[in-house]
DNA sequence: AATGAAACGTTAAGATC
DNA sequence: GATCTTAACGTTTCATT
C-alpha cells in the first residue's frame, strides 16, 4: 500500500509550494494555459491540469469569473453602507437577520455584504449608476426593509486597490 | 443625424442587449465556452468571440481570474480597516497620501482599498491567517507607517454575499 | 434600387485539453 | 482524440444616396 508522501497531497491537507504557485497564476489570470503555468512552476501541462482540477473539486478554487469595470458599463458610483438591524425579534415573526440576509441576495446593487463586529451590524458595498439611483435604493429599498433600523453611507472617491487575489 | 436602433454598436457607445448578456455570462463563469454563451444569447460562437474580444480591448472586461476561497488556504480572518492619514504635509516630504497609496500596493494582506468620503480617509479589506498575523500587520506595518495617524478595525463575522459581478 | 458598412454564420485550421 | 478557439470567407441587414 502507499501513502504518497511526495509533494502533492493537495487536498484534505494543506497545499504544497506547487499548488500555491498554481493558485497565484490562476488568481492573476484565470485563463492562463496549463502549458504556460507549467513552464512557470516547473511542471508538465498535464500535471498542472490534474492539480488544478483537484483544487477546483476541493472547492479551493471557487470559480472563474470575468471582471468588469463598473464605470465602463455606466456604473459610476460605489458606496460602502453600514447597516444596523432591528434588535427585537417579535415571536411570531422571522428573525430580522435572516430576512435581511435573504433580501441582500436579491439586490443586484449589493455586490458584497459582510456581518461585522462593532457598532454597525453589516457592511455593504453597493454599485450603482449615479446618485439618483443610489438615492432610490436607499429610500425605496433599504430603509423600507422591515429589518433595517438605520444606515450610514460612505462614498468611494477612488479605488486605490481592487484585487480578487488572496495572499497564498 | 442617426440614432442606430439596431442591436450592435458595441463599443465606444453604450452596450446593447447582447453585449450585456455576454457580460453576465462571463461574470458568472469566466470560462464559459463561446459555444454555450452563443446558445444562451442567440449568437454563433464566432459572433460571441468577436464581441468578447471587443469588450476586452475596450477595457470593459478588465481581466479573467480564478477566485480562491480564503479559508481553504488557511486565511481564516478578514477585517475591514478604517485608516486616517496625517494631514500636515511637511514641505520637504512627499504627500502622505501618495506614500500611503504606494505602500498599500505592496502589502499583500490588503486585497482592497478605497478612499472614502466621511471621517475616516481609507477603507481597507485585509485577509490574513489568524489574529496573531493581523496583530502583527497592524502593529509592525500599518501603525508604523509614517502617513498613518490612526485606524479602527471591524472583523468579519460572516460573508453574507461575495460577488464580483456588477449589475449590467 | 444601388452602394457601403457592420455584424452574423459557416467552415476549416490551429491550440489546448 | 476531442474539444475549444480563432481566422477567413461569403451572406445578410440596414443606412445612405
Amino acid at each position: 500500500m502507499s501513502t504518497p508522501l511526495q509533494s502533492s497531497d493537495s487536498v484534505g491537507n494543506s497545499l504544497d509550494k506547487l499548488d500555491r504557485a498554481i493558485l497565484r497564476c490562476l488568481q492573476a489570470n484565470g485563463r492562463e494555459t496549463y502549458d504556460v503555468i507549467g513552464e512557470r512552476v516547473g511542471l508538465s501541462p498535464s500535471a498542472v491540469l490534474r492539480r488544478a482540477k483537484r483544487l477546483e473539486e476541493a472547492g479551493i478554487i471557487e470559480r472563474y469569473v470575468a471582471l468588469v469595470k463598473p464605470e465602463a458599463v455606466g456604473l459610476g458610483l460605489t458606496a460602502y453602507l453600514n447597516v444596523r438591524l432591528e434588535k427585537h425579534t417579535e415571536t411570531h415573526k422571522r428573525n430580522p437577520m435572516d430576512v435581511f440576509r435573504a433580501s441582500v441576495q436579491t439586490w443586484p446593487e449589493v455586490v458584497e455584504c459582510a456581518a461585522l463586529t462593532g457598532e454597525m451590524d453589516y457592511l455593504l458595498r453597493v454599485v450603482v449608476a449615479d446618485m439618483s439611483h443610489y438615492s432610490r435604493f436607499i429610500m425605496d429599498t433599504l430603509l423600507k426593509h422591515p429589518s433595517v433600523q438605520d444606515c450610514k453611507t460612505s462614498f468611494v472617491l477612488d479605488r486605490v486597490k481592487a484585487t480578487t487575489s488572496v495572499p497564498v
